[in-house]
DNA sequence: ACCATTATTTAACTTTTGGTCAATAAGTCC
DNA sequence: GGACTTATTGACCAAAAGTTAAATAATGGT
């Protein structure tokens, strides 16, 4: 007995295929389910947390839920992958070479950088899965805050201190590093607003205003960092 | 306090078959029993989420789970009632007299303003309810939002704009309101760091660093004000 | 066209978990 | 001490949700 499995509307098959979706049991390769199923994953679990039911997300994918068994040998087994796709596919190894550009300025460099970060870290998917990461085990969260830590805040606190004339000392400050996180978790917040609390950015009737607000923070927070340890 | 809540005793001893002991089943009045549920629900879905099991929370209670049903008709209404408390305990209307006082300048309302919200909002309970609520159904990071946006933001407004001498315009314009959300937001990651991703804040050793810190952004946001909007 | 492989489903098991209810006993009042 | 109220428990239920194993059928190779 073949039923049509009427999911159809279920999902935007966005695969390649070329098929037509018809009956029911269509096989896939391995690897292309698999990638299937870890795409449909993150999405899902971004949007209803590591609690979210098995067969909830195989009903979005058109099949049994028994099916993921196939594939992962258990549901944290699962979890743990999107964890690491989520967070090995957002982090950029650029931001560290943009932030060594010698041909740039300071400011050059923060705008460049909180522009694509803000594209690429503050996305629906990224931005809740990290907190979720953050409220129960901290598997992501740890890490990519450790990438952050090691390789981006020692450049832009090196930046800062370029933009304001000082010399760049053996070690940052507390107060350097935390006048920074005032930026940094300034600019996090908009994802935070946008994908945790729903709300629409202030300024969505402007054009290009996401540029606009970084560069208005950017200016902000170098003219200040002036004043402040110059 | 007529009874001590310790209930530690109600729990690992009753397998030391020594004495007959376990004060089982000591009868509490309903008013007390039901703040002490309700206190030790806000911690525990703090920690675990509204996912968390009754009969986990329960045991920390060292009651069965079955009692809850005797105070709360459901484990949802126990839960709005959580929502509820968290809310309304932690919101000031002193804040807003606060930012009216005619005898404080804007930078000394804005200090005192954001360091009492930092140690009244930014606390494990209150930061980790408001997100999972937020990630889940809203139901109080509307509400807390809509006070926000509806009792402080004005004033905060307004307040910049007489630091800057500007005049008091009918509509704050976006570019105002999204750049105080930079200061707002950088303040509100603090709790963030400290409550989702575990992290120290950056100045641990320096005493009232959380008043210095404050300090830096709060001079910094109006100082940068004046240059962009004056 | 047949066969072997294996992707996928069906059925079933287990544990968890919110919830019900009758029975028990701690406190109070007389 | 006895009766009465009711806070508290233990046994139990049903649905939910992760997991397993066997049966089915789509696909590719020959």
């Amino acid at each position: 007995m073949r039923f049509t499995e009427d999911n159809v509307s279920t999902q935007n098959q966005s695969e390649h295929s070329t098929e037509v979706l018809t009956p029911a049991r269509r096989r896939m390769n391995t690897t292309d389910r698999k990638r299937q199923i870890l795409d449909r994953a993150i999405q899902f679990f971004a949007k209803y947390g590591i609690d979210g039911q098995l067969r909830n997300l195989t009903k979005e994918l058109g099949v049994t839920h028994t099916l993921l068994y196939h594939y992962f040998p258990t549901k944290d087994a699962l979890i743990q992958e999107v964890y690491k796709e989520v967070f090995e596919s957002r982090w950029k190894p650029e931001w560290e070479a943009l932030l060594d550009d010698p041909k740039l300025t300071p400011e050059e460099k923060f705008n460049a950088f909180y522009l694509d970060y803000t594209n690429t870290v503050l996305t629906y998917d990224f931005v809740r899965i990290l907190i979720f990461s953050g409220l129960s085990d901290h598997s992501i969260s740890d890490r990519f805050f450790e990438l952050l830590r090691s390789r981006l805040i020692p450049r832009l606190i090196r930046e800062t201190r370029k933009y304001c004339k000082q010399p760049t000392e053996p070690q940052p400050t507390e107060r350097e590093l935390e006048f920074l996180m005032g930026l940094h978790g300034g600019i996090f917040y908009i994802g935070m607003r946008r994908w945790i609390y729903g709300q629409a950015i202030y300024a969505p009737s402007i054009p290009n205003s996401e540029q606009e607000i970084i560069r208005d923070r950017v200016q902000s927070y170098l003219q200040s960092a002036k004043n402040l340890f110059a």
